[in-house]
DNA sequence: TACTACAAACATACGCGAATGTATGTATAT
DNA sequence: ATATACATACATTCGCGTATGTTTGTAGTA
């Protein structure tokens, strides 16, 4: 048996990493921990000891994905670019080609944007989630804001409603890539699609 | 006990009316067919005499709701519209705003477009769901297709991208929707999300 | 440095409730 | 009279949480 602390932490992330595959392959609540701890190559009782229940790692996932995003963001608007539309057309290509690349990132998206239906005990955690994505949309609004104040959108534009568009758009996307990622040719479409909507914005 | 033919077909259709409301708040996974029963005002007998099992449920409703939609579109298509984007632009609008006053329908839609992970024994489902939105895609491309040939679209523009941007649009629209109704006014933001997206068309 | 005691880090075993499917009972329309 | 249209009763399974057992790193002591 293994008790060093670096061997617990490595148990932990081993549980996260089959946590994620399982939940986002079966849903958080089709998934049992007797499932889980089996891709894990532990037990049940070792699940038990790092985490309350199967909630808890759900959450624990959910903070592992989002706050890298949302620091990744901020890093990026800290860029003074000229055209900001340009820099998020260009942010989310980039983002759809490398989720393309990392299976890791497309289990925990699948999870979080399909398999979690957030009713029943996941209730409680739709909040956190609105307020995570609420949190995210208001950072690429500044995006729009910063274009309309450099003259670069109509007079009569609403940041508000361009954000809402946008977002929507992504989440269409990444829903129809995440649902059938055979029949979604995401490296070829990707930058048609993200490019013909934000033709919108030309002039 | 009731027990003629048209009592059965009403004990039917209450349990479909009560499958949607639970599936939809709840999940199919996460719905009981005790619970499906009590919001039927029947037992679990009654159920297990009409349908096999809680999948079947899940079958019947899919079917109820996909076939009146796709005759709708056909009947729609059916009209010779000067301008066909115009034409699919006004049809989006307006389901979008009938949905927001139809309680079934979103309880529909919220089962089939956010509930339903088609994991583990709904799975089996998957394949008929992606026919079916395959299905009402092609129908929706006509649009764009018509558009062309009346050259009412660049020369470049391709029909599929094109269908395959609007469709994502409005599967992400439809999500946000759906996820937080009180959150996302329909009522005054679709016509400006849908016009905003369209304007992509305009020449 | 070696020895001890304790607690960390799990594995194993147990009991429980919940949901499912089926088997059986029953009233009534035809 | 019989099959329909259910209601009721029963058995089984499955997953969860907890209680308990076991091994070993590690801190304290001398």
């Amino acid at each position: 048996m293994r008790r060093t602390k670096e061997d617990s932490e490595q148990t932990r992330e081993d549980i996260l990493n089959a946590s994620v595959r399982i939940f986002s392959e079966k849903g958080v609540s089709q998934a049992t921990l007797d499932e889980i701890a089996k891709a894990a190559n532990v037990t049940r009782g070792a699940i038990y000891w790092h985490f309350e229940n199967k909630f808890q790692i759900f959450e624990a996932l959910h903070d592992r994905l989002h706050q890298p995003f949302v620091s990744m963001i901020l890093q990026d608007l800290e860029k003074d670019h000229p055209e900001p539309l340009q820099q998020l057309r260009d942010l989310w290509i980039s983002l759809l080609l490398e989720l393309g690349e990392d299976e890791q990132k497309k289990q925990a998206l699948t999870l979080f944007v399909i398999k979690s239906d957030y009713s029943g005990e996941l209730a409680k955690y739709k909040d956190m989630h609105c307020s995570s994505k609420n949190e995210s949309m208001k950072l690429f609004q500044r995006y729009f804001e910063k274009a309309k104040k450099m003259g670069k959108l109509p007079e009569d534009a609403d940041p508000e409603i361009l954000t809402q568009a946008v977002h929507c758009f992504m989440k269409g996307i990444l829903f129809e890539y995440l649902n059938d990622q055979e029949g979604f040719d995401l490296k070829n479409r990707a930058p048609d699609l993200i490019n013909l909507f934000f033709k919108c914005f030309d002039q």
